[in-house]
DNA sequence: AATTAATCATGAGTCTAGTCAATATCGTCC
DNA sequence: GGACGATATTGACTAGACTCATGATTAATT
């Protein structure tokens, strides 16, 4: 046998390649026409796989959403934890933790994907409004770890404050169209967001 | 021809009875076995009308869901906001705003209809989150109008700054379960949020 | 009271997200 | 290199949300 054959297995590397053709192809049609133009099938077909292998990778269509999301905000997403990680203090570490996410959301814009505002900011009526929050919810959770490693909260309460927190994720988004709502003013929200819930 | 006839005609009636019905058979559905183990046909069926009627109600199985908790909440909503109208400064009206809803939430928990919190802090890739969500969304319309009224706000920055305000209900709902979280503590909250969001 | 126009109700039928039993592919051990 | 267990793939199938052509009710008009 020579050497070492590739530890990753020739399936585990097909399993990936599998999973970007999904992305891919999922971020493709629903940026073109809108997630609820689009049907399962229609993206299965583009990445050339089966309805049902479709299923293995994202258990429902929100799922895929979600996985197209979150790769597209997942390196901000990592860039700012690595920067929180540096800093000081909740305050500095949340706001270091969020301009890369607010940044990515304002290329995205600029770049006409706009579907994940517009899922945000539409009818919550319709359907997928839900997941688009998810992708909101991710750095929720990044928020919340902060908190329980800065100010020793529990996981319930950090999590309650961190929803808080992120709504100012809202109005960074907004900013975009918006842009009088500042940078600095978002900073003052968040910092007098958590003086104010957590005691003391 | 006599003076006026009932101006409500007895089609516009029967409209009303059957939207009630609608309603109940719905919300007792709904609390008694969950909203996704409930098919509209059932619905339809406990209502005694057809399956098409149904949708002529509600657009989606969604707005069904929202009918039943609007109508739910209706009540303390309108309650709160004629507190709200008693009030002579942005911060009083909020919150005499939020306390009925607060309020009825916290009776609902306790009477076991726990699935809106379910939905409200559950996983939010489960389909009608968003729906969960929008019932906060009525509160948060009410809140915005507040800001235009006493603050001279544009819609859009209203809406935006209502809807970072409002997450407080999130808490609000929480602190059912974690009785630390106090009202004066969300009080405060809501005054800092205006004041950190708001220019000046 | 009869005619007409408008609105409302209906359920059989469509569409699509998601399942599952059958099949193919891979890794491994003799 | 063949045989076997484990894992991955498949597309026909199911279930349930939602539509639409048809027919029934109601109100307005003569």
């Amino acid at each position: 046998m020579p050497p070492t054959p590739p530890p990753p297995g020739r399936r585990e590397r097909n399993k990936q390649a599998k999973l970007e053709r999904i992305i891919a192809a999922a971020s493709e049609l629903f940026a073109a026409r809108g997630v609820d133009e689009v049907t399962t099938q229609q993206v299965a077909d583009a990445a050339d796989i089966g309805t049902g292998t479709l299923f293995l990778y994202a258990r429902t269509k929100g799922e895929l959403l979600l996985l197209v999301q979150n790769h597209h905000y997942a390196n901000s997403l990592e860039q700012g934890i690595e920067a929180a990680a540096e800093a000081s203090n909740a305050l500095d570490a949340i706001m270091a933790l969020l301009l890369p996410v607010i940044e990515c959301n304002r290329v995205q814009v600029e770049n006409g994907r706009t579907y994940l505002r517009e899922m945000l900011f539409g009818d919550p009526t319709e359907p997928h409004h839900g997941e688009a929050l998810q992708i909101v919810g991710r750095t929720e959770q990044a928020i919340a770890d902060i908190l329980i490693e800065h100010r020793g909260l529990d996981a319930a309460r950090a999590a309650t404050l961190a929803r808080v927190i992120s709504s100012v994720q809202f109005v960074a988004m907004a900013s975009v169209i918006d842009p009088e709502i500042s940078i600095a003013q978002l900073a003052k929200g968040v910092r007098v967001q958590i003086d104010a819930v957590l005691p003391e």
